[in-house]
DNA sequence: CGCATTTGACCGGCGC
DNA sequence: GCGCCGGTCAAATGCG
């Protein structure tokens, strides 16, 4: 795994490098970065617990020897015939919902069996793009939240916007501002 | 009144 | 083939 949060390479989009001490916030500090494209996607799905999957999504696979959270299911399926790439978060946060500069949508929600933790859906509603995330707490440590983005947007966040017009800043220092992290985008 | 959220039902895929 | 599970849809409800 190479991926790290100031992996600012990325062309996705989707991958928005969040702060590691955003001040509105305070309370929030980033833990694990997943870069889940297709091409590692097989490697997210084995369950082999070797990469930080295992502590992320898969937190609660150490209870269920299943690893009926992370198989490929549907959606994944989707996923992995080209529908976008797929980007994990694992942060600690206050707050599920964090504005990112997208408008989300809440879908659904659901209560998933590795987790005592409900799993919200999201779905991006700004720019028509059709990027979806999860939000989910780690079944581990509640203090932590578990982001997962889902497709691809068709445009940029505002906030990485802003960062692509400060070249001169360091790219992970990007998107420290504007306060990226209200709470709650939705409400 | 309009919009976002909530929540239960339904669907499809996978494992046994 | 059946049951379980995750993901999505859609009607109902609440809030601004």
């Amino acid at each position: 795994m190479d991926f790290s949060p100031t992996d600012h390479s990325n062309p996705n989009p989707n991958s928005i490098f969040f702060p590691e001490n955003p001040d509105p916030m305070a309370d929030f500090e980033l833990s694990d970065y997943l870069m889940l494209d297709a091409a590692v996607f097989e490697d997210d799905t084995s369950e082999k617990g070797t990469g930080v999957t295992n502590e992320s999504e898969t937190s609660g696979a150490s209870a269920t020897p299943k690893h009926s959270n992370i198989r490929c299911k549907s959606g994944e399926k989707k996923n992995m015939l080209g529908l976008g790439h797929r980007t994990a978060f694992r942060m600690k946060s206050e707050i599920e919902a964090m504005d990112d500069g997208y408008k989300w949508r809440k879908y659904g929600k659901k209560t998933v069996k590795n987790s005592p933790n409900p799993r919200n859906y999201y779905k991006c509603v700004s720019g028509g793009c059709n990027v979806k995330k999860r939000i989910e707490r780690d079944r581990d440590d509640k203090s932590y939240v578990i982001t997962t983005y889902e497709g691809v947007h068709n445009r940029e966040s505002p906030y990485t916007s802003y960062c692509s017009q400060m070249p001169l800043m360091a790219p992970n220092a990007c998107i420290s501002q504007p306060s990226p992290f209200s709470s709650s985008s939705s409400t």
